[in-house]
DNA sequence: AATGAATGAGCGTTCATTCAT
DNA sequence: GATGAATGAACGCTCATTCAT
């Protein structure tokens, strides 16, 4: 009755989803990862040097992508300010990377971004709100050349979009299990933002 | 060199501000708070009785202020449906009583939200979430009377603009302690929903 | 040099034992018993879930028994008062029974009667005493339907024998481990208290 | 409203005589004694050094007493084996001395004997029931001289009714606080006692 | 003399981590 | 590779005792 290898390491894994989903970093326990995934407390040992590492495992790749996308879709941005590409590819991003991103990763995001307090990844939302307010700025002034000149008024408004957004995709996650559901919700919501933020780069 | 007991208390406050501002209810170390406060292990406990009274002091009296204060809209809310009286007393609420709240409180409101989860109040978020939700369900269908018709998809997007209001405020609270800018930002924030509800509404 | 789980178990309740036979429930220190338990503070966890469940599987057993063993024996005297049967059979259920549990339990019923004030089992001797009270009330009116006609110093009486007995077994047990002594100081003890019940009965 | 030194004193002592009675010298609490004084935590350090000595100024005195009253009594039987001295004598002072102590002291002899474990006097019944016992031996022997002629079994039975002589009197104590209830009880413990000695020493 | 705030060691208990087998 | 017993530090909390006032 010998698992692989492989197995096992797949297995802790799932357990540890499990149980980050319903605990924070500090108050998850390894004794019930290692129940879950049916192996014995030591043997978890052998997979993952200790609970940050297990944690990063999980977390880790996804958080890289997700920050390597968002810099992409920056880029992309960029592009599209200086005219060298129409905002449809920028679209065509969001729906195929970031969304993607949410529909397959949906407990892993859920979990760094709301359960990641007390581990490495503590600050991830400060890290992931900083991103996007640098995006929001070059918006508000249709390109990055422009935005030595945005106020501080305007800076502000652009962290406070950019963390509401964050929250509100934490929420959604946080609450609903359904790929389907948490497409349409993340569409309402990033339509919401848009809609606002065409308001105010014409008023 | 004795300090008097009231600088005790509220440097043991402070302290635990901070504290539960970066653990959980059930992460926070009261040792840790005691040795922030520049008092012993045991000393605290003349003060709190325990951690869960502790936290109370911190949280309990905003937690009745907002959810007293929600009640209240939405009884002024339903007034105006009603045409008994006019919108302008309801900004003129928003803007007195929760907004100040928020202002006043925004750290024991972060902690409230966020950090309660093991403690009586665990559940609160939710529940504020809930009543908002059935504020922005009478919103949504112009009165409490056709609240009925909503769509599952429907009560889903109520919950999630509830979710990201509630979230939004607490992230300007986190991140801001001028009163003028807070009021600012929650003002965008608030019309940002109003712009997405009106045009929810009208679509 | 791993120690067998058995082991352990068996040096926890030896070490317990000894703990309690100088501390009161409430005084006993799991850190003590640990140490002279030759374990650590955890370790003890993984054999008993907590200080009462430890004490409990010290004196649990043996009161049930014991408790068991009063009853048949009063049972036994119902029979005797009422003709069906001599009192051969009482003694001989003395001996076997009785006896024979003092004998092989003596430090955990020393335990039991004297240290769990504090735990489940605080009432305990209270409890034995009352149905041994029983007992010789019935043994005083010669049968369980007279006892109504007790005055009250007889049942203080009463009461103190019962209270005596019960602890001057305790004592004996206490004090010597040769079975064969026991036996003999508890005939004693028994005839001591049967002469002073022949006289006061004659009197 | 100040209070004179030695009224605090005693009641500071009447204080902790009831908190002994219902809580071991480890379980009794120095913070309810001095409530119940109604002094403060602080103040009862300036009567009494520490726990330890308070214990000690309430049972100490009726400790000496008590091993003095016993010592007496045995050189009176020496006497009345001698027969420089009539029996009369000695029962005189049972009843002056030993009840006398036992009705003016029974609440400090009650703790002396049921509560001082953990404290100097924890091994007080041992040494009681050690006097006892040498005093029972002569009575087997009719005079200490004879004392070396006795059996092992019958020191063995000796020591069996010192210790239930001692712990019979506790209970009594424990049990009951009128002074008559307990002379009476005491007296006709005694008298089974002495039923049982003639017995023996005449068998 | 008295106060009562403060100390610090100790309590029962939990848990990530280690290690002999 | 795997086991699970063992470790030891940390937790919330209590309490005899000390000490600045």
């Amino acid at each position: 009755m010998q698992i692989l290898k492989e197995d096992v390491r797949q297995s802790i894994l799932r357990a540890a989803l499990n149980e980050f989903k319903s605990h924070d970093y500090a108050g998850a326990s390894m004794r019930r990862i290692s129940a879950a995934a049916g192996i014995t407390t030591g043997n978890i040992y052998r997979y993952f040097k200790n609970k940050e590492e297990l944690f990063e495992a999980l977390v880790g790749p996804i958080y890289e992508k997700i920050i390597h996308y968002i810099l992409d879709l920056k880029k992309e941005l960029g592009r599209s300010y200086a005219g060298e590409d129409n905002g449809l590819k920028y679209l065509n991003m969001v729906e195929e990377t970031i969304v993607g991103l949410f529909l397959e990763y949906s407990a892993e995001l859920t979990i760094l971004m709301n359960r990641s307090s007390g581990s490495k990844y503590g600050q991830v939302k400060e890290r992931m709100v900083s991103l996007i307010v640098t995006i929001l700025e070059d918006a508000f002034t249709a390109g990055p050349q422009n935005a030595a000149e945005l106020t501080v008024a305007d800076r502000q408004s652009a962290r406070m979009l950019a963390g509401t957004i964050v929250e509100g995709v934490c929420l959604i996650l946080r609450e609903h299990e359904d790929g389907e559901t948490v497409k349409r919700l993340v569409n309402e919501f990033v339509f919401l933002y848009h809609l606002g933020m065409q308001y105010r780069c014409t008023h």
